[in-house]
DNA sequence: CCTATTAATCGTAATATTGCAATATTACAA
DNA sequence: TTGTAATATTGCAATATTACGATTAATAGG
């Protein structure tokens, strides 16, 4: 139904699903990516840098907020955006952990 | 519009989008749990351990299989999956790449 | 005060996802 | 062959997501 059935999780799951899901989108991996890559923070142009519309990026970087992942600053008319250092590497270490769970080397399949 | 600009990304932005959002739901996730926790390969019992309908089961199946993260072989009537440790290691060092960017310390907002 | 600039929000259309019931398929057993 | 069990597929309804134009709000600069 579009609709997921989140009280049949745990909370851990839940929210390793939300930011997986905040992964899963290439705008958004474009913007983190050029967050990362600058040596300032972004103030407007990532509208140019990836081509999609001011309200479609807006709302990309909403999520990106919602889930923790970056923060904005008011500077003028403009918003700079950079990466929120300390949710990063705590975000770093719950991906880690699902991601180096080991492997049963008992491959039956 | 629910339609992705796929075309205005690199493929590789692309595919960790992809690899991302497979994970970004509760479900999902909890199979690959399932896979990584016990000694056999799973044989059906993933719709009693999670509580979806199986048509709905075998869909989230269908999307770890597609995605490579799981294989699946017929042991009679049952269908028996697994963690495909090869992609599974290859994945990881994809996602590993990418959340292990240096993140810049002028952290201006 | 007026205007331009920037970004957020609103409204809406198109498409995607999730979930399930019903049905089809497949393999096995009697 | 018939029946049963397990899984996949189909069809559909409900909801979510993506995208964009238009509007709004806030601020800078004259």
């Amino acid at each position: 139904m579009g609709i997921t059935k989140s009280e049949i999780f745990t909370r851990e799951q839940n929210q390793l699903a939300a930011l997986a899901k905040t992964f899963g989108h290439p705008a958004r991996l474009t913007i983190l990516q050029h967050l990362f890559s600058i040596k300032d923070c972004v103030c407007g142009d990532l509208v140019e840098e990836i081509g999609l519309a001011q309200a479609t990026i807006s709302q990309h970087l909403t999520a990106l907020k919602n889930i923790g992942l970056i923060k904005g600053s008011v500077a003028g008319t403009r918003v700079c955006y950079c990466i929120d250092t300390e949710k990063w590497t705590e975000m770093k270490h719950t991906m880690s952990a699902f991601l180096n769970q080991d492997v049963n080397s008992n491959d039956c399949c």
